[in-house]
DNA sequence: TCGACTACCTGTAGAGCGGTAGGTTTCGTT
DNA sequence: AACGAAACCTACCGCTCTACAGGTAGTCGA
């Protein structure tokens, strides 16, 4: 129970923090924000919600770390990357409905006056503007349909991708999302190479 | 002998209980329907808590009123409407952002668990994705691109101006909407006649 | 003029919220 | 074995929320 000992305080504490980090995506999606309350959360990870202060001492700091979260595993799209990625992204994300409604839920109150997750949508957004029309650009050069260059296209891209989303979580059974999507890049035409 | 002249009771009932469905709009606006209290909405029209509880019962009651009334002035859209029609539309909801802020923080709402707005959502959604594929349909036959139908297409054209309203809301200098939704037009190619 | 009704009000119940204070146990380190 | 820190806990504060109960003043038709 020592030096042999598997794990240290250090990494039992990450673990637990990413347990409450989970816990929390569960109940955001399940009430949004505003309407998860701390008790909800360190029920479910089996704490009280003082012990949950204990590793996020407000509930904003529980919300920042959910945010940090996931740019660590949904990434800004890279130039590299091809529209056929995208589409499997999106094929993915029908796969994970729980993860989708935590942000789209999280979006949707962001627009809210004063809401904490607002600025990183803002700047979240716009970073995602860019990559999408750099990933535009790398797959069509510039023969987008009717003289529309990368940059006017992203905004749309992206509206797509979340717009479908909405309808997609409201009554899965309406909207095939991913066979929807790979119809918008058809739109775009054939790609350059 | 006050109002009494000009106004019998039963109008200025009416009046009072439009009157409060607007505050309602805009403290939803401000702070979504979870967290828009009874009291806010009371105080923007001079009443207390208990007495817009005279008007409507329940919290649950004001919502509904509140998307009975958006019902009024913003209908489904009719297969006689032209796709110009539908671009001014845009270009009219980016007048007033406080009204699409409004229903943009319900939907996203909405997509949480037993959220009061889910049904209506869910309903009016698959409403406006089939008449918006009978605009389609009327305005461009089956002539769209990539032998898209009108059905598979009136998902993305409502992805398109959802997910653009959440761009636009966060950032307005970002986007400009209007102009945006008509690229998306353009991309579904010449009308057929 | 009277009784019913509308349109409010005050008071309060009852629950839940985030957060603080301060304790106690557990545990690794020395 | 002793110490300090981490990992929780109980208790509680102050606030906010929806909703109910019950009162009162004005209005209005008979």
């Amino acid at each position: 129970m020592t030096y042999g000992d598997v794990m240290n305080a250090r990494v039992r504490s990450e673990e637990r923090r990413a347990e409450i980090v989970g816990a929390a995506l569960q109940v955001i999606a399940e009430r949004g924000y505003r309407g998860a309350s701390l008790a909800a959360v360190a029920e479910r990870v089996g704490l009280t919600q003082q012990g949950l202060l204990h590793y996020f001492p407000t509930k904003d700091a529980l919300l920042v770390a959910v945010l940090q979260e996931r740019d660590r595993w949904d990434a800004v799209p890279d130039p590299r990357w091809r529209m056929e990625l995208l589409a499997s992204l999106v094929e993915y994300n029908a796969m994970r409905p729980a993860i989708i409604q935590t942000f789209s839920a999280l979006l949707g109150e962001s627009v809210t006056e004063d809401h904490p997750a607002r600025g990183y949508f803002t700047e979240r957004y716009a970073e995602v503007r860019a990559s999408m029309a750099a990933v535009l650009r790398a797959e069509y050069g510039d023969r987008l349909p009717n003289g529309l260059t990368p940059e006017r296209t992203a905004p749309l891209l992206v509206a797509v991708m979340d717009g479908l989303q909405y309808q997609w979580l409201l009554d899965p059974g309406s909207v095939d999302m991913p066979e929807a999507f790979r119809d918008f890049l058809r739109l775009l035409g054939e790609p350059a190479d």
